[in-house]
RNA sequence: GCGGGAGUAGCUCAGCUGAUAGAGCAUCAGCCUUCCAAGCUGAGGGCCGCGGGUUUGAAUCCCGUCUCCCGCUCCA
């Protein structure tokens, strides 16, 4: 199947079973933005239970904490989110390329810097070693017209910006004749502002309320409770921080289905070290991450690292665990070595000390931040990639037949447990309702007594439960069950009182677990 | 935001040389009782994405608009 039509049919199995609606359908829906339904909930509640435990249940040095999306407007000075996460973009009609308004004008005006050099070059030939460079550059016509063209040129344009007045950026790229270095034509639509962050008033009157944000990201959360966990807690270094929780970014596009929505929710970790030591912590937690996406047993080339070339202002380490999604290998993960830039930032911009006493080293620091920052959207559309399949059945009697099935591992899936009598009558609902009860308060379980038996267990396999049980009459008489398995679709005929303990034992994250620990 | 494609029942789609809105599956009720979908009877369900225009008459033609998909672009 062409990967297009496979996440084409992942979609729509996800709207038409329950797991993904779009949001406000019935109002024509709202871009990027998704609701979960009634099993999609379950596996997200799922997943985040696996990352969870992993994190905090499996870790004696790493707890979990659940900050506000509301934050001081300050902390995202601090961050570097104001200001640096609103981009002035202009498009060339021609060519159908996008630029920042900011970047084509530095990049003009790098041109004019290198004028300016070859000038220099030139006359550092002509005079050899009793060339002064200062004096040339303060005395020499040319230099001095294009030195004089670029001050202007940037006075201009932080004016511009400063004034929130993109109609003079563009006049400024029209006027400069910067010209699109694909198309080379000077035809451009407006200059348009995209804040990332979304912004409202705290307080009822607006005139006097503050700006605030909702978080652009989670880790902010952590970083301004470092001191509060690590005194109420008495963490020692080496000690992580587990978050999960919702952020928001007014992507410019956002696209392809869950995996880039502008409300989106992130589990992450960050974990405090001892500086000198984060890209001992930076390799570990690559490996302990890759191994948790591993471990869910699916198919292990269609994971990968890929190092960042280019690093954030904050990061000196960065790696990005991919996934080959249907539209190729993309994010899911990043791991970034932070160092000590957000906690010194906020040292700096609360005036607050925040550092960590070493009694091993005896001495203060500013701890270093490993983080792991996942998507729960995005594990959760890697999850149904890799669980939708289609099958062909050949049966008994030659017909060939087909069915979808959700591969998801147990301990993941939305319900654990189908409840089946095989016919509507002689006691077997009855008696049917009568084992529901006895491990609904430990399972999801469906019960089902519609339609041909058949009909029943390919519902199952559509929303991806592992197992199905189903009561016949030999039930009634030796107290035993059919057990259905989802993947193979063999039977086997077990007594009533073993399926707690077999659904136990096959629906823990037990078994995952042990493949990362 | 630009270009291409698409919006008709819960789903997949037909109808698109203007004239009463259709099929299959699904859903619901009843029958049948059968361990791997598609047995029988009946029922519900649609302002044909939304708004405007042309016309005696628009799902169909025209304009606008919204949403989705693909590509470009952006991505902490």
């Amino acid at each position: 199947m062409a990967q297009e039509d496979l996440f084409k049919k992942i979609i729509a199995h996800s709207k038409e079973y329950g797991f993904v609606f779009q949001s406000s359908e019935i109002y024509d829906g709202l871009s990027a933005v998704y609701d979960y339904g009634q099993y999609g909930t379950e596996l997200k509640n799922n997943i985040k239970k696996y990352w969870w435990d992993s994190m905090v249940k499996l870790h004696e040095n790493i707890v979990g904490i659940d900050s506000a999306i509301f934050m001081h407007p300050t902390v995202w000075k601090a961050s570097g989110h104001v200001g640096a996460f609103s981009d002035p973009l202009i498009d060339n009609k021609d060519s159908k390329k996008r630029y920042r308004a900011d970047v084509l004008i530095e990049d003009y005006m790098a041109k004019i810097e290198a004028k300016i050099q070859k000038e220099v070059d030139k006359a550092a030939k002509k005079f050899g070693d009793s060339f002064d460079e200062e004096q040339f550059k303060s005395t020499n016509i040319r230099v001095l017209a294009n030195r004089e063209k670029l001050s202007e040129i940037k006075k201009r344009f932080v004016t511009a910006l400063e004034k929130d007045d993109l109609a003079e950026v563009k006049k400024q790229i029209e006027d400069l004749g910067i010209a699109c270095p694909i198309s080379g034509s000077k035809n451009w639509t407006d200059v348009r502002q995209f804040d990332l962050m979304f912004e409202t008033q705290l307080g009822s009157v607006s005139e006097d309320a503050s700006n605030i944000y909702l978080r652009p990201e989670t880790a902010q959360g952590i970083f301004v409770n470092y001191l509060n966990v690590q005194k109420t807690g008495r963490m020692k270094i080496p000690f992580g921080i587990a978050q999960i929780g919702k952020a928001f970014r007014n992507e410019i596009v956002a696209r392809q289905f869950i995996f880039r929505m502008r409300e989106f929710e992130q589990m992450e970790m960050q974990f405090f070290v001892r500086p000198g030591e984060e890209m001992k912590w930076f390799e570990a937690w690559k490996e302990t991450r890759m191994k948790w996406h591993k471990a869910l047993g699916f198919d292990e080339k269609k994971f990968r690292f890929h190092d960042h070339d280019k690093l954030a202002h904050y990061a000196n380490a960065a790696t990005d665990i991919e996934f080959e999604f249907p539209f190729g290998f993309k994010e899911l993960e990043g791991i970034h070595s932070r160092t000590d830039y957000d906690l010194s930032q906020h040292q700096e911009y609360s005036g607050k000390k925040i550092q960590y006493f070493d009694p091993e080293l005896n001495k203060n620091y500013v701890p270093y931040v490993v983080e792991t920052s996942v998507g729960l959207d995005r594990t959760f559309l890697m999850i149904l990639s890799n669980s939708y399949t289609e099958e062909k059945i050949e049966q008994e009697n030659g017909k060939v037949d087909e069915r979808v099935v959700l591969k998801i591992p147990a301990s993941l899936a939305p319900v654990k447990l189908a409840v089946l009598p095989l016919v509507r009558k002689d006691g077997l609902p009855e008696k049917a309702k009568e084992i529901l009860n006895t491990v609904k308060y430990d399972f999801n379980c469906i019960y089902e007594e519609k339609d041909s038996i058949g009909k029943r267990y390919r519902r199952q396999d559509a929303i991806g439960t592992p197992f199905c049980i189903t009561i016949d009459h030999e039930t009634i008489e030796s107290n035993t069950v059919t057990i259905r398995d989802r993947d193979t679709m063999q039977q086997e005929r077990i007594a009533v009182e073993k399926i707690h303990e077999i659904l136990t034992n096959k629906t823990s994250f037990k078994d995952v677990f042990s493949k990362i620990n």
